[in-house]
DNA sequence: GCCTCTGTTGTACAATTGTACAATAGAGGC
DNA sequence: GCCTCTATTGTACAATTGTACAACAGAGGC
């Protein structure tokens, strides 16, 4: 059995954390390099470098590795987005700069659809998956609300339903970037940042009369 | 072997334009219920009430059906915006039911997720199911910019970029419809529909200042 | 009423899947 | 240096997959 892509020499004995590290950066690449169709034990115990019984050994079955990698991608774009908005103090500003690191490098990589298609498709057989999901969109959506909430509030800004307008941009977010991962000619990341950016304006100008 | 959903008897004789329509409605209804994984010949093929060795006397192996099945409910669905759009006569009213109709039954509905993840998942593997998604999807977006043009050379709006405010209001629409799908509890189709309209009072109010 | 054509059936087959489990080997305690 | 613990290996196994193909049967031409 040959090794694939780990840095640790074969039958090398490792920390459960570690090894188990190691089998979610594993099936990430390989979901991100081939999809989840077509995933198999074998093919991600490869990439790990380990021999495909391992596994079993270190979770219980393959669908709680795909969850545990759900989680830790989650949580790692999670903090990338903190430690983006600590980059601003004024919550327009960081409205801004929410959406511009959407629209960019390493947020923006037409690879990582693949590996939300995944888990979209297994959250719809899997309930405890569509609750993770969900609980991880929540945190984004009431981030932006805040952010909205203090925007129009310092700038006075009357009769903002901003739980409106938050689903409403992390929508148009969304939206942008499935349509770019899916069709990367059809317009430039630019564009799609100009096209967000042009709704906060409205925002902040009052103009968006009918979410209040 | 027991016959499920087709209202022919077994081993009936149809015509191979006829069968090949009971399989393709076959494999939509199994992925409605299903969702594409766990989608096989013999589900498939079960519940078009048929044996499992037909589909490759109809079609090319398993991925032409699928490709066949996505050609005709993008093929309905068009055929009933077109429909949709024919009941009002000017643009903006066109605009306004464009939306309308994107946020209530039959368009939304929360199984049609299973049936666009399967064809996305399957368009990352497979070149000419993306090409197939990328001319469906860009006959949508061209008709939103063809509505949105009419509007706002009729109100007189100056400078206004059609391309990608129809990109921006397509994907607020896909977002909406994206997140309902996933999650229906996080907001009603109402308020996805209010979100929308009011991207259209400020496209037609002249107010989307930055989209020129 | 037979013949031909072909839609349909049932099965066989190789390939691949996820998982269980006995055997192995390597690291740390003493 | 031995002993114990367990991370790791390799394999076996049942289940399921997509597809090919020989056999069957029913409809239409004549």
């Amino acid at each position: 059995m040959n090794r694939v892509a780990s840095s640790t020499s074969p039958g090398a004995r490792l920390t459960p954390d570690e090894r188990r590290a190691e089998l979610i950066d594993a099936v990430l690449r390989c979901i991100m390099r081939d999809g989840h169709l077509g995933l198999s034990v074998r093919t991600v115990c490869q990439e790990a470098g380990v021999s495909a019984g391992l596994l079993a050994h270190h979770f219980n079955g393959k669908e709680e590795l795909i969850k545990e990698a759900y989680r830790k991608l989650t949580k790692d774009l999670f903090i990338q987005l903190l430690a983006i908005l600590d980059e601003a103090s004024e919550p327009v500003a960081q409205l801004r700069l929410y959406v511009d690191s959407f629209f960019r490098p390493p947020m923006l990589d037409k690879d990582y659809l693949k590996v939300w298609l995944g888990f979209w498709s297994l959250s719809q057989q899997k309930a405890e998956i569509a609750t993770l999901r969900n609980e991880v969109n929540s945190k984004y959506v009431k981030i932006l609300e805040q952010l909205i909430t203090q925007s129009i509030n310092r700038l006075d800004i009357p009769n903002v339903n901003a739980r409106l307008a938050a689903f409403g941009l992390s929508a148009l977010m969304d939206g942008l970037w499935l349509e770019w991962s899916l069709n990367p000619k059809s317009f430039s990341p630019e564009e799609a940042n100009q096209i967000c950016q042009c709704w906060v304006d409205s925002l902040i100008a009052g103009e968006l009369k009918r979410i209040r």
